[in-house]
DNA sequence: ACACTATCTTTACGCTGTATAGATTGTCAA
DNA sequence: TTGACAATCTATACAGCGTAAAGATAGTGT
């Protein structure tokens, strides 16, 4: 049921997911469905943990902590790239310490971080590359680009909002960060 | 009318917000309110757009480009302190490309971008500091990381939970990024 | 064979956005 | 002053939503 209903959600957007509908999918009346979920609520709680089953954890034989969290974060970004429509519902999940969440802070305390530094370190991680995630763009950048810049002198961009992907811009973000996570360490 | 919306949703939630709940605020049928809107997308978008005239746009007397971008930055910021529950709602508006855009483009190319570079780094900050804007967490970083890291090893670092706020993660995200283009300034 | 349990259906309620049609009111020209 | 026109608001209605409550059905273990 959890099943269909993450279907029927990537193929037909997340509004699509009604109790009726879902029903109807499943060839059973809406309430049928509430002998095996409390809420609709509960329903998509459960859409949001069976996606995070997808998560890939296996930690990968990269030997430096740069390379481990690249590897964690992006299998984040794959996951949201599977399931556009409903990776928002991540959220709704109770989340606890998943292998990724072990994997990063080891890979950061590795680096070097500890205590408050490796707390900030990680909060700050998740906090900035999972927002872009849930909140990606519908649009690609050079529509939106075209959208937002035209008729201004800022138009004259258009070319490079063409050259990249939103993908391009996440991978880009999750560099700066590193390098500034790099830098701090060596300041210290 | 959009204002009595702006201020329910922010007294209420956004839930509150409902066609009949308006107009019973403001002492008429909900259907009265169609007259000044088309639609209620059309109500959010407007509120959206009010949210967005708080904006500060006022070019500070900072030198630096650096500054300038935080400035910025710390003004979107702002907003979302301002309307916690609403703000979200920005991103219905047509934004187009507002003073804000000029300036933080301007900072870019004045700390030596161009071209790609700089439309890559105005599209990565936007990307990396707006989404976790709409995207603030409820509950309070110590809440949190009580609530996921319970009964785990990383329960730890729970006093470390306790001394920041998501302003500070946030802030702390800001100067990671900035310090990142810096470095990447220098290197070429 | 009987009771118990799990599952599904039916009906109904209050809520949502909004289409449609009619009433009311304010403004301006004849 | 009167009459038309436009703007505004009300009334009614409909389809869809989540879900509470009660009843039907069927499969299981004693």
């Amino acid at each position: 049921m959890v099943e269909r209903a993450l279907e029927l959600a990537d193929e037909e957007g997340i509004d699509a997911v009604t109790m009726r509908r879902l029903g109807s999918v499943l060839g059973v009346e809406a309430m049928a469905l509430y002998t095996h979920v409390r809420s609709k609520d509960d329903l998509l709680a459960a859409i949001g943990s069976r996606i995070l089953t997808e998560l890939d954890a296996e930690p990968q034989d990269v030997a430096d902590w740069r390379g481990r969290i690249e590897t964690v974060c992006r299998a984040w970004a794959k996951l949201r790239a599977r399931h556009p429509e409903s990776f928002a519902l991540v959220y709704r999940a109770e989340i606890g310490v998943l292998p990724v969440t072990e994997e990063l802070m080891d890979a950061l305390i590795t680096a070097g971080f500890s205590g408050a530094g490796a707390w900030l370190a990680y909060q700050t991680l998740v906090f900035f590359l999972d927002a872009p995630l849930v909140h990606w763009p519908r649009l690609s950048p050079a529509e939106a680009w075209r959208l937002d810049a035209e008729g201004t002198h800022l138009r004259e961009l258009a070319p490079f909002a063409q050259h990249y992907s939103w993908d391009d811009v996440w991978e880009n973000g999750l560099e700066l960060f590193l390098d500034g996570l790099e830098a701090r360490l060596r300041r210290s």
